[in-house]
DNA sequence: CCGGTTTGCTTTACCGTTAAAGTAACTTGA
DNA sequence: TCAAGTTACTTTAACGGTAAAGCAAACCGG
């Protein structure tokens, strides 16, 4: 194995203390220029590279963030890793990835792990903050700073936080299928958090707005997998008069529920139009593309970036208060609507 | 913010040296129990939680991989990312990840990046390596152990390789269309890479054994990209007596030919069947959904954890000769290839 | 030509941890 | 009863780097 080349090396086969080394490497100003140069070619001749470890040891800044998501197979949080991680190693700083497996013990032994290897921040894409926000303070507490992805709650963890606007998502959603000329419009709910629940307000004002009247029947409990969703249309398949239109909580549920409908017979859209919320990879590629309502996961992951390495890098300034940025969403209108080619 | 604590801090406050401390933590003989129990009864009260970076600095060793993938919005390469991460974090390492952008240069950066950082190994994912086997070749030198996912070739960098069995991709595609009674059976070639190259002596290979003799015009130039496809495919509409069948070299490749037969008014599978390979996500849900020829890339990542673990922490019965994995390719039939419900 | 400043370097100390060597006090065994 | 362990610690040095303080020699103005 090769010796690693050290400033050690490097000043004792110059002559010179290890801290000139340093110095030059550094481009400290009391260094002169024959004593830089020897220095300098000696680096070079070695291909020294410092070792980030010490470094960060002494500075007590690793240049290191971590990102914590629920599940690395579902391409919602990879895209948001994608966007981080172009930012993030374009500024020089390494990323530590973990996957919390959605388990609220496991994102915990992640946080720990991450405090230990003293990042300078955290990423955090919960699915379930919720029993973690005192670790969470705990790591404010010793300078960690923290973004929060997608998560509005647990206010007292001082923190940045990057979400989009889920009332909006819903009103979109559903604004557009009462535009489509729909009056009987469902929503199959998703899981009790947050979220869920904005979509489903950004769904009932929608439809005051649209001055449609909402009929009980109309909501049903579902969730964010492709099963609620297929159990969930098979509750309003039951429902008369039968709905011409249905808003998922998210695309997984409303695959399902196209599913549903196929299964009773039904055509989507002539019978019944779908919208999801989510836009999913290859969402385009279904039997039936699906007209849903996305936003920027990549600006999500960049945004989140960004705030963090502001408030690590930036100057005094950025120290302010924390910040909550809305990444906002967008319609994509596919045939599963009837909305278009 | 709140004052670290270190083992100098419970040292202090119980009166006894730092080394004990570190003794009775590292789980040391020469402790006595009241000793023993004094400082655990304090580093619980304390929530002392010890500093990896120090640790590394010292021990020489991080506990921290790098994974360096081309590209973390192809969920091919994210799917080996979760195997690894998984593997990993259960044995106590971090994952560094970095996206080389399927650029050299960045790939380069990124491996420097890692070296600095001091990782105890990479997981290479390289879209091309062929530019750095000299870094590579340095990193092992230097005692950072590498394991290549998916290359059989630089073979002068000394590393244990996880790959898939290319030759039998090609083999079980082409001999299912085959069995499927198809006898014009034509291959869109990937791009020059030993990959594809193996894909293709497996389509040859399978002809061969199924007794059809390989037309000239059967192979047309492709990639791995779905435009690619589209191409390929055009050029082999135009060949006559016309195909009943194709093999991409990959899924978006097939995907491409699958338009540029739509577009051509003929239909999958009844014209013309197609198979592609990679398996990628969401494949299933296609408008045709589409038969393909995969392997698990979870155990892919798996088996790469398992290669390096085994040679960071296994005994000196793990340093032996470089291994090569080979995760077994297979068949799934879905409706493009004609055979299947 | 002498006190003070500047220039260019070195010395010392420290970051938080572990390993190796050292050392008292307390057993042993013959 | 005393040399030779054994037990339970402490001291010292090191990992590779940075920061602060120190210090000679050259330079400068009056």
């Amino acid at each position: 194995m090769a010796p690693t080349t050290t400033m050690k090396r490097i000043a004792g086969e110059l002559g010179v203390s290890i801290t000139t080394v340093s110095k030059v490497l550094n481009n400290r100003e009391d260094i002169g220029h024959a004593t830089r140069a020897r220095v300098l070619a000696k680096v070079a001749e070695l291909g020294y590279q410092p070792n980030a470890v010490a470094r960060s040891l002494t500075l007590r800044r690793t240049h290191t963030l971590g990102i914590v998501i629920p599940d690395l197979m579902h391409s919602f949080f990879v895209e948001i890793v994608a966007g981080l991680e172009a930012a993030v190693s374009a500024r020089g700083y390494g990323l530590l990835l973990c996957s919390s497996n959605e388990n609220a013990k496991k994102e915990r032994a992640e946080l720990d792990m991450l405090r230990q290897r003293q990042v300078d921040g955290i990423v955090l894409a919960s699915a379930n903050a919720s029993g973690n926000s005192d670790l969470l303070r705990d790591l404010t507490g010793l300078g960690i700073e923290i973004v929060m992805i997608d998560r509005d709650d647990h206010t007292d963890v001082r923190c940045d936080r990057v979400l989009t606007d889920d009332e909006m998502v819903g009103r979109l959603a559903t604004a557009h299928l009462a535009a489509q000329g729909r009056r009987a419009i469902a929503h199959i709910t998703g899981p009790s958090i947050v979220h869920a629940k904005r979509r489903a307000d950004g769904y009932r004002a929608a439809l005051k707005d649209a001055g449609i009247a909402l009929r009980p029947h109309w909501m049903v409990k579902g969730g964010f997998m492709e099963s609620d969703g297929y159990r969930g249309m098979k509750k309003l398949l039951a429902v008369t008069p039968r709905v011409d239109a249905v808003f998922a909580s998210n695309d997984p549920a409303a695959i399902g529920a196209m599913k549903a409908i196929w299964e009773a017979g039904l055509r989507v859209p002539e019978n019944i139009a779908v919208v999801g919320a989510g836009d999913i990879a290859l969402g385009d590629l279904l039997r039936v593309p699906l007209t849903t309502v996305g936003w920027s996961r990549e600006d999500q992951g960049r945004r989140a970036a960004e705030l963090m390495l502001e408030r690590l890098d930036g100057g005094a300034a950025a120290k302010g208060r924390f910040q909550r940025v809305v990444i906002p969403p967008y319609l994509v209108v596919r045939r599963s609507s009837g909305g278009a080619a």
